[in-house]
DNA sequence: TGATTAATAGCACGATCGTTCGTGCGATAG
DNA sequence: CTATCGCACGAACGATCGTGCTATTAATCA
């Protein structure tokens, strides 16, 4: 790997993390050239403008995401178990701050949500993955309504993040994840045989 | 009521829906005042700073809300009509565009909810006093546990709007509606006794 | 080591940011 | 009629924004 890269991944790495604090417009080039002991122009150089710097902070926000919640999940069997680890994962990165200033994505969502362009296209592209995987999963795992399931456990993530951020309920993830927990059995109850160890058989129909 | 509290208060009419478009920080009195047809310096007269101007937004974002959502539901009897009527007030305002850029708080939140200042105050005190409604109304109505009802109203908000707005999806606020509904029937079956018309009593107790 | 290329710094630009100051107009009061 | 006041305007400030150029350093290769 050249320099150069070593370098482009550093100032996303740190890019990332400023966005989630101070959104997608406020992360500014000259912020980040001096908290990186940089110059303006030598930063600037890694991308050929703010929107692919932007478009390029959205990816590395992805790719974190990703290491941190669905590359940790591939081992466990898909369904029913790996939604539940998903779930886990995810309000993992809640509670341990995977971005510093609070979910990435929320904070992403909430700005761009209304301004037509690439930027907007790549953050819809970047939930609607994750979003898809939560649906695809829950289809496995039989959910009556997986887009509803994922839409769900969405809606909860965004709260438990706006609770805890906002309002410093440092109990909205556990809140949120016993919720979730809930809402997951109850989903459960329809299939009860795609499950993982035991096999007592008490399949539920409503 | 005198001319500057007439002009002052169409400034900040429109200053609610740029804000709910393009952040707090986006405000930007430059832009608000060709909007208005107004010259920077007169319209910054009316505000110290922009900070203020930031604050008084956030005043008249609270008083829409408040008109448009508890005003109307205040003749309701309290408890879990007024709860419902509340939800159902809500998740209209967010098919009905109560604010041009979507919802305003959801902005607001994620953009604030890590700088320390009079504006998340602010907001934080709006978002409790309308949690706090929330939370009094599902206790009245007897919920077994009345701040997590509230939270889960929230949320289901925060993810109708997010989907409505980011991904297009026409039906999310239809989808939130529904979950809330199914929500409601399940925390209203706990006391019984309380509603409204038919006082078949079956009230059950966890 | 010397030459070539890649990566960063320096500098300047137009635009816009929030903010301040002095001014002018219109109505109101003396 | 005149003096005062409320309100808005235009111009300008220093700072910072994104973005180009040109030089200079650092890394790579012969």
């Amino acid at each position: 790997m050249g320099k150069a890269q070593a370098t482009r991944s550093a100032i996303l790495q740190h890019a990332v993390d400023l966005a989630s604090e101070e959104g997608l417009e406020g992360l500014t080039i000259g912020r980040l050239a001096s908290d990186l002991a940089m110059s303006k122009s030598g930063l600037f150089a890694h991308f050929g403008s703010k929107q692919d710097l932007q478009l390029a902070t959205i990816e590395a926000a992805g790719m974190r995401f990703y290491e941190a919640v669905i590359a940790p999940a591939a081992s466990v069997p898909e369904g029913a178990p790996r939604l539940r680890a998903y779930c886990e994962r995810y309000m993992q990165t809640l509670r341990e701050g995977l971005f510093s200033g609070g979910c990435f994505w929320a904070a992403a969502s909430a700005e761009f949500d209304d301004k037509p362009g690439p930027v907007r296209e790549a953050i819809q592209q970047a939930v609607r993955a994750w979003l898809g995987e939560l649906q695809r999963q829950a289809q496995i795992a039989g959910a009556e309504d997986p887009y509803g399931l994922a839409f769900e456990i969405y809606s909860l993530g965004l709260g438990a993040n706006a609770f805890a951020r906002l309002l410093d309920d440092h109990d909205a993830v556990s809140r949120a994840s016993e919720t979730l927990e809930r809402r997951l059995l109850a989903a459960h109850a329809l299939s009860e045989s795609t499950t993982d160890r035991a096999g007592h058989a008490t399949a539920v129909e409503g």
